[in-house]
DNA sequence: TTCAGAAGGATTTTT
DNA sequence: TCCTTCTGAA
């Protein structure tokens, strides 16, 4: 592509920005005014001038998402390059530098990256060890002051100063002997990457002169999205050139619970004498309806400069909204819609909703229809648990004094070493101001434990010098090895259930990832890193055109049409946020969904909504959100089961009818059931004994229903749980007396009701 | 030490 | 409902 085409495809303002030669600029952007498109051009047009620059630039970005994207988008528009610019997020940057530099911060090259899980056993360990009890301070919470507290660059001693509670005090107990704990594993959280990184730049000046002098131009994408840590990085990364260009938009700030400063996008001018400044306003995206509803929605927040998008296509179709008698029947209209527009042959939808949790009845009214659809966010694959554990058998190989993946692994699979053996292995280990294998070695030579005990660590001890024995090898071969001799393979080939093959066959699928990332010339430790830092997407179907997901993922798509879905008070804005005084951010949340749709917007939210696997028993009140569009923009529609009342607590000027009375009550349990605690299984065998064994209306005779009794080739007789109906076949929740609970397909299983 | 069953608590949002 | 933790029996 010639120079004149690249800039040929950009308005003038954005041309401005592209070109923009040496210095600061900050390019204040609405949603979809082409900024990805801008920095991404300007990426391209920079190496246009001068190719031997191509590696002297940094691009950072927040997801791995925005990351791919963009480094692909970059190469498209540019002829084969000798080197390429890098393209990454601010914590895989943070991971490149201190897997160089990490000994000169305390750590050793080979450190560990934990994810939330593993800081959840760390602080599950820790709690033990201290002698704390969960209820009285709960982790969860601890956990998050803590991890606030880093992003505002303090440490233990600074918490403690600043401590406004007795349970700070506590708090900050934690946090010391968390930060010790880690260090002693040498391992690192998401946050002390970046603060890590920092420190290192801040206290070695050639650190930081050979980054800042190799780096040229640095651009940074959802500047509004920086906390303190990151801001701290890109001041150290601009020491030398400021010819940084920040990208962003106060009004897609959306992640302030991870400590984003909006103030950081507002100093800018400041941090940056002689900043250009340019704003995009024109939108590309969406039709005008779509950015005055937008609008009118994020206008009620009073912290915000203000700006106006403004685009060339007038006009546009109506907003519609649904309100659903129950979700099921929430998720029934969706779906209806969504074959709607695949019939006009439309290919970017998206069903957007607030908490993940959410996904699971659009996703089953979706394959029950046959509608292809793919899932971002939720449980991806590499926090599968048989996953976790073979990388955490890698990572142990690789780090001997890692606790996290000693922990995790030293009896997975059983191998006789238990809760006993380890507390005192872990009582030996801090006496000695020792890691757990080190522990481990110092008490098989010394005895320090008893026969069975010791058998049983030697056994592990033995078992890991093998494992590191197969170091040398490609390591898609280290981990196929690792799984065969650790007998964790064998454990699940014997346990033989259902969910024990899927096990096995995703540990293929690693190896098989594992493959392609070694033959891609990777080493382990990258690919160690990239799976720790891959905390989402997980694809079900690539090509589908429905896609499944949060706001915050949407964060920087775009799609012809979007389904909003759950516009419930208590949902969308969440609970919490309103509890915490926090709904500007969810306001802005709802600008962000809103302003991804090009043509059309639905919204939709249920009176009736299970959590917990209950109903609620209220009827949901419709988000204030809803409320605040104007009303010539939208266009209501209601379920066939349900008529329009009026509802006199609210005034009617806005929503028409959208307030209806509330849905006749749950009717309360019948007195029988008072008696039955939920776990006493004698009584409720009894009431299921007595319940017709067709209790389900509609049910056939001889059919799998929920409380019936059905017989198992292998496992012989159980209860039925639950019947979840998945189209062709059924997924099947058993008791079976002396074996648990299963989950079974119903085809696959062979279940014959009895 | 291990396992099944009982009990109780949990759902923001991302790297 | 689903997940983790606790408890007691083998």
């Amino acid at each position: 592509m010639s120079h004149a085409d690249l800039l040929s495809d950009l308005n003038e303002p954005q041309r401005q920005a592209v070109t923009h030669r040496e210095g600061p600029m900050l390019i204040l952007a609405g949603a979809g005014s082409g900024k990805t498109r801008t920095i991404t051009y300007r990426i391209a047009h920079l190496i246009q001038q001068d190719p031997a620059l191509a590696g002297r630039i940094l691009a950072v970005t927040f997801t791995n998402k925005a990351a791919e994207e963009m480094k692909g988008r970059v190469i498209s528009l540019l002829p084969p390059l000798q080197a390429s610019p890098l393209v990454c997020t601010f914590h895989s940057f943070a991971v490149r530098v201190l897997r160089r530099y990490a000994q000169r911060v305390g750590y050793r090259a080979d450190f560990t990256i934990c994810d939330t899980d593993d800081q959840k056993r760390v602080y599950r360990t820790i709690y033990r060890e201290m002698g704390l009890k969960d209820k009285e301070l709960p982790a969860r919470m601890v956990r998050s002051v803590i991890s606030r507290a880093k992003n505002q660059g303090w440490g233990p001693r600074e918490f403690l100063k600043n401590a406004r509670s007795m349970d700070d005090e506590d708090i900050a107990r934690v946090f010391d002997h968390y930060q010790r704990y880690m260090q002693a594993s040498n391992a690192v959280d998401f946050d002390d990457l970046i603060l890590l990184t920092v420190k290192l730049l801040r206290q070695h000046e050639d650190v930081r002169f050979r980054y800042s002098d190799w780096f040229r131009f640095l651009l940074i994408d959802e500047y509004q999205d920086t906390n303190k840590p990151q801001y701290d990085l890109i001041r150290n990364l601009t020491e030398l050139h400021s010819n940084v260009c920040a990208v962003g938009d106060e009004d897609q700030s959306i992640y302030g619970f991870r400590g984003a400063d909006i103030n950081n996008i507002l100093r800018f001018e400041k941090d940056y004498p002689g900043t250009r400044l340019i704003k995009l306003e024109q939108n590309y995206r969406s039709t005008q309806v779509i950015l005055d509803a937008a609008g009118a929605v994020v206008a009620n927040n009073l912290s915000r400069k203000g700006k106006t998008l403004w685009t060339e296509s007038k006009g546009g179709r109506k907003i519609e909204l649904f309100v659903a008698p129950s979700a099921k029947n929430e998720a029934g209209w969706v779906c209806d819609k969504i074959e709607e527009c695949l019939g006009w042959g439309e290919e970017h939808l998206a069903v957007l909703y607030r908490t993940n949790f959410m996904s699971r009845e659009f996703e089953e009214a979706l394959r029950q229809r046959r509608i292809p659809y793919r899932l971002v966010g939720g449980v991806s694959f590499y926090s599968r648990k048989e996953v976790k554990d073979a990388l955490a058998y890698l990572r142990l190989a690789i780090n001997r004094s890692d606790n996290v993946s000693f922990l995790r692994i030293v009896n997975e699979p059983a191998r006789g070493i238990g809760r006993t053996t380890l507390e005192r292995l872990q009582k030996i280990a801090s006496r000695r101001d020792l890691n757990l294998g080190e522990a481990l070695s110092l008490a098989l030579r010394e005895h320090l434990l008893p026969g069975r005990a010791h058998k049983a660590l030697q056994r592990f001890s033995e078992l890991m010098d093998e494992c590191e024995s197969h170091l040398d090898l490609a390591f898609h071969l280290c981990l196929d090895k690792i799984l065969e001799s650790s007998g964790y393979r064998t454990a699940l080939r014997e346990e033989g259930t259902e969910e024990a093959d899927n096990r096995l066959l995703n540990l293929d699928e690693l190896i098989n990832v594992a493959r392609e990332a070694s033959q891609r010339g990777a080493t382990m430790q990258s690919f160690l890193d990239e799976a720790a830092l891959r905390a989402d997407t997980d694809e079900y179907d690539a090509k589908a055109a429905v896609t499944l997901m949060t706001l915050h993922n949407a964060k920087g798509l775009e799609f012809s049409t979007i389904f909003l879905v759950g516009c419930e008070e208590g949902l969308f804005p969440h609970q919490r946020a309103i509890q915490e005084n926090d709904v500007e951010e969810e306001r802005r949340l709802c600008y962000v969904g809103l302003t991804r749709a090009q043509r059309k917007i639905h919204l939709s939210y249920s009176r009736m909504r299970r959590f917990f696997g209950r109903d609620s028993h209220e009827s949901n009140q419709p988000s204030r959100f809803l409320n605040e569009l104007p009303t010539e923009l939208v266009e209501a529609v209601h379920s066939p089961s349900w008529s329009p009342g009026s509802d006199h607590r609210r005034d009617s000027s806005f929503l028409p009818s959208w307030n209806e009375p509330p849905v006749v009550q749950r009717r309360p349990q019948p007195k029988a059931f008072a008696g039955i605690t939920r776990n006493s299984k004698k009584s409720v065998q009894q009431f299921l004994d007595n319940l017709p064994r067709t209790s389900k209306p509609g049910a056939q005779p001889g059919q799998i229903v929920k409380g019936g009794t059905v017989e198992h080739p292998k496992y012989g007789r159980g209860r039925v749980l639950h019947v979840q109906d998945m189209g062709k076949d059924s997924k099947v929740t058993v008791q079976f007396p002396g074996l648990g609970i299963k989950k079974l397909i119903q085809s696959y299983a062979r279940l014959r009701p009895v």
